[in-house]
DNA sequence: TTACATAGTGTACATTTTACACTTAAAAAT
DNA sequence: ATTTTTAAGTGTAAAATGTACACTATGTAA
């Protein structure tokens, strides 16, 4: 195996978290500094690494994920690929590659995925920086085009939420109709009337009740409910929806 | 402007044309022949190019579609990005790069578009070989990994086209209700009731009916319609209709 | 026992989907 | 002129889905 990374490629990883309450995504510190200064700056990166020579880009995003999380099934995606000539030309992004002994005139083609994760667990630590949850809305200015990767990943999820069923992806394994609820109103920036979206779910034969109910809540335990991806990809029709 | 090519990075343009009759995609002959052995092979890739250093892969696409069709405003889509360490790795590949003086070690990062043409008016020759439109369902073994780009291409472009008003850039800008049906019809592989399908269409105050009809057809002459970008915009809201 | 928090439920009306077959208008052929 | 050919254009009834709207039920905690 060639070990040898591509200096010219790289996979970005938005990875998205859901907590019931808002939409997070996976950021890492990036603090440079040196010693007559001081601190120079610190900001944000989304997840990215380059890949090595004989890697595929789908396993470079998931070695990346594994390295986060130590899952191997993450829900990921590609979505689109950046590459303009001037993505890493802002003076910190320059300052932190040469501190890094890259060639801040190297261009970079950067494919981004972005990854769906169920769990809140992720390492504290990557490459020796700090890894933290950050809701969406309250991101700041991050690296290079971080902040047009993360839009675009915000862009293509939500359409995919829209047309196919991935809101699972965020949630436990078995969840309530109000968690599911949730994710859409959030990640959709809308609301849902409970009665009719619950309606709606019911006549989803691939949105499976369980004999089974919430535990360790304070107030009436709601039932729980699976997705089954098997009776969806025996049942699902769809034709000329395009507009609602 | 720095007209050196990146050696790493392409372009693969899947340009499609509908013809109202059937989907056909846009490919240029490939024939390697030397002195002694004469005809060594010949098939067919995709419209692709190397990329400028100083050039975004949107630039670069648009670059392709103008040298091929004089057209600047077609309408034109990144859907995926292709970077398999073996993805010109077939014997024919290797030959053909060899003889072209590249290096066929060298992985190649290749940013797939597809484009929408209503004109079946390309140029009938493109970098010294010969350009064709052929019907996607007659499409042979091409070079490279281009059936893959190709099957992509069409995955994206029928999920755009069940989503979102797009059916209208393979039509000339009037069309009769007859031809827009036939686009999903051909694309989507299926069929619709003439009437029900002229109902759903009645409903989208966006598909503007003309005072105008067909001319030279030996039949009663339809009706012609346009969309309205503008109406589309104005109106348009989308929520929840992820399975029809 | 009560307060609190969220779960869970029904109905009436409007809109959309679906299945289905004949008449109309123009050009071309006789 | 008349007929033939070709595709355009149209309505209705039943079923399914979407929409608007407010109260009761069930568990825990105080």
């Amino acid at each position: 195996m060639n070990k040898d990374l591509i200096k010219y490629l790289s996979v970005d990883c938005v990875v998205f978290g859901f907590d019931f309450d808002k939409l997070n995504v996976l950021l890492v510190d990036r603090v440079l500094e040196n010693m007559e200064q001081g601190l120079i700056f610190s900001d944000m990166t989304l997840t990215g690494n380059h890949v090595y020579e004989d890697e595929t880009m789908d396993a470079a995003a998931q070695r990346i994920l594994f390295d986060l999380t130590g899952l191997k099934d993450v829900y990921l995606e590609q979505f689109k690929t950046f590459a303009h000539p001037d993505r890493l030309n802002k003076e910190n992004d320059r300052q932190w590659l040469i501190s890094d002994k890259r060639n801040p005139e190297q261009r970079i083609v950067s494919v981004g995925f972005f990854a769906l994760l169920a769990t809140p667990k992720v390492t504290l630590e990557w490459k020796g920086r700090n890894v933290m949850w950050v809701p969406v809305a309250e991101v700041a200015e991050l690296a290079f085009d971080h902040n047009l990767i993360l839009q675009e990943a915000l862009k293509a999820m939500r359409s995919k939420l829209l047309h196919e069923p991935i809101a699972f992806e965020l949630l436990p394994e078995k969840f309530t109709l109000s968690q599911l609820q949730k994710v859409y109103e959030i990640i959709l920036d809308t609301t849902f009337d409970k009665r009719n979206f619950r309606k709606k779910v019911a006549r989803m034969k691939y949105m499976v009740p369980l004999d089974e109910k919430q535990k360790d809540v304070s107030h009436k335990p709601a039932r729980l409910y699976m997705f089954s991806r098997d009776i969806y990809e025996r049942t699902r029709k769809e034709l000329l929806n395009f507009i609602v």
